[in-house]
DNA sequence: ATTTCGTTTGTAATTTTATTACATTTATTG
DNA sequence: CAATAAATGTAATAAAATTACAAACGAAAT
């Protein structure tokens, strides 16, 4: 496992002076990786058997092996580690920290989403009669990205943003309609009483949120994502990008499902927008 | 560059003795840098020393600093990959492909991000009078996103997805309204067409799209995104997750600017959200 | 408030590891 | 077969990391 995640996940286990030492770290993993250890536990100010605890504490043999395992992770290319943006930031250090914790959300989300689930999820779609798309707020444009998704697969999609065409829809629905809410913390009133309502009526209700939450509970099926929000700047941010990711995951999974032929629509679908565009100097 | 090819590379370079250190380290790379100085000089029948030039040879500091860079080199099982998804992929494995893939092209994504044009843009929208989105296709869910953002910030915000209201609007756009048009491929011909409105009524006109576009060209400042899409399945997927990204740098550059104060603001709109959730069972 | 215990942290000694300076050997060329 | 340059090793030195132990700190109990 990287280590860096390793430490900004551990971040609450340390110590006083053991998380100095892990923000210097953090701030700024390449000079770690050439500092002595002297010079890490001046940094950090601390002092240098801390900073040997402070390796130990994190299953590693010493400083050097330490260093060694900093290196390796550096060395992905990926120090995607969940770094907050911070008043002073320049645009140069926030673009790169947002990009990077996306990425590192995102791997945290591929680690919690339980596959099973998936491949359950995606039998239920290649079989329904009409898939509703629910969310509201910043799920509402998952919901819209998901309706642009399975459009192709020219099936029934329904997706409405407002909550009474919404319950209206859900109203409607019969068995074999798969209804899909999305809601990040799953504690949203209005779509916990959709999901209620739709399974009312029969329609099988898949939900795209957090476990344990109530929206969890009034689904027939529940995909979970365990995603670090950062809630410091109070917008929803990491937890979209994954919404959105496992509806491709879901998508592509359908795709699979209805084999070669099928996919040879898709390219008909997508050649139908060639009309709408400006056509490439040479190729498509 | 990758030491272990550079070791291979420079063989010849070597003396005798330090052939064989090189014919050990490559024969194991993994035992050597869990070895110090001493083994590894035992184990290739060489003195201490003469390991300590070995590494020198190959312009490292010396032996620890070369164990760091074997050490990433060997790191290097290239993580994010951008790994297509094929016909006979498991749900497991094209579930795992996609989070991956997304995660490359976010990296990628960030790289060829233009920081300073950004800073511009913030610049921008901090002083627009009215901010438009507009995207088409997938592209129209990054625009219903970002609108999302941005009326968080209490700046007049408009987004539609009909193209003649997008005319329509832009029709009626003056000096100081800044318009953001989204599109991958940015051969949109009507999206290309709503930015020239916009232009030709004094707006500022803002592309997040591929450089060398035609909207690009109907710009008056771009933001180029380049993202290795996966055309295979016929669905843009990895390309609107890093529009997406970005419209997260934008909006968190605009509240760093606003200052401390303004990010209030948005907790307070964050909890006007709390009466229409379930409360969770401890804090909020 | 004060004592006590457990934890955390730092100081100083020790050990390990790496590097340097120099001597010896080995090859190379006239 | 010298003479010289290059390569290698030995031993001393320096640097770095680790250990053992003592002081400081903080929480719980009196």
């Amino acid at each position: 496992m990287n280590i860096l995640e390793k430490i900004s996940q551990d971040m609450l286990e340390f110590s006083k002076s053991e998380k100095k030492v892990a923000e210097v770290i953090l701030a700024n993993p390449q000079v770690a990786i050439h500092s002595s250890i002297a010079s890490l536990a001046k940094m950090s100010n601390v002092s240098e058997p801390t900073v040997n605890r402070f390796c130990r504490r994190l299953d590693t043999k010493g400083y050097p092996d330490f260093k060694l395992h900093l290196a390796q992770s550096l060395a992905n290319g990926t120090p995607y580690v969940n770094r907050h943006v911070d008043e002073f930031d320049s645009p140069a250090e926030y673009t790169n920290k947002i990009f990077e914790s996306t990425m590192a959300s995102l791997e945290v989300a591929r680690q919690s989403v339980d596959v099973a689930m998936v491949n359950r999820v995606v039998d239920l779609l290649t079989q329904a009669r009409k898939i509703s798309f629910f969310g509201l707020g910043a799920s509402a444009s998952v919901a819209h990205d998901a309706v642009n998704k399975f459009f192709r697969f020219n099936v029934p999609v329904v997706h409405f943003e407002d909550i009474l065409m919404q319950r209206m829809s859900c109203m409607n629905s019969t068995e074999g309609d798969v209804v899909i809410c999305i809601s990040h913390t799953g504690r949203t009133k209005s779509l916990v009483e959709v999901a209620n309502i739709a399974r009312e009526n029969d329609a099988t209700v898949v939900g795209i949120t957090s476990p344990d939450s109530p929206l969890s509970k009034a689904c027939n099926y529940v995909l979970t994502l365990s995603v670090p929000e950062d809630t410091d700047l109070y917008m929803p941010m990491a937890s979209r990008i994954a919404q959105l990711t496992l509806i491709d995951v879901l998508a592509t999974g359908f795709t699979l499902r209805r084999g070669n032929k099928f996919r040879e629509n898709l390219k008909r679908v997508k050649d139908t927008l060639r009309g709408s565009r400006f056509n490439r100097p040479e190729n498509s």
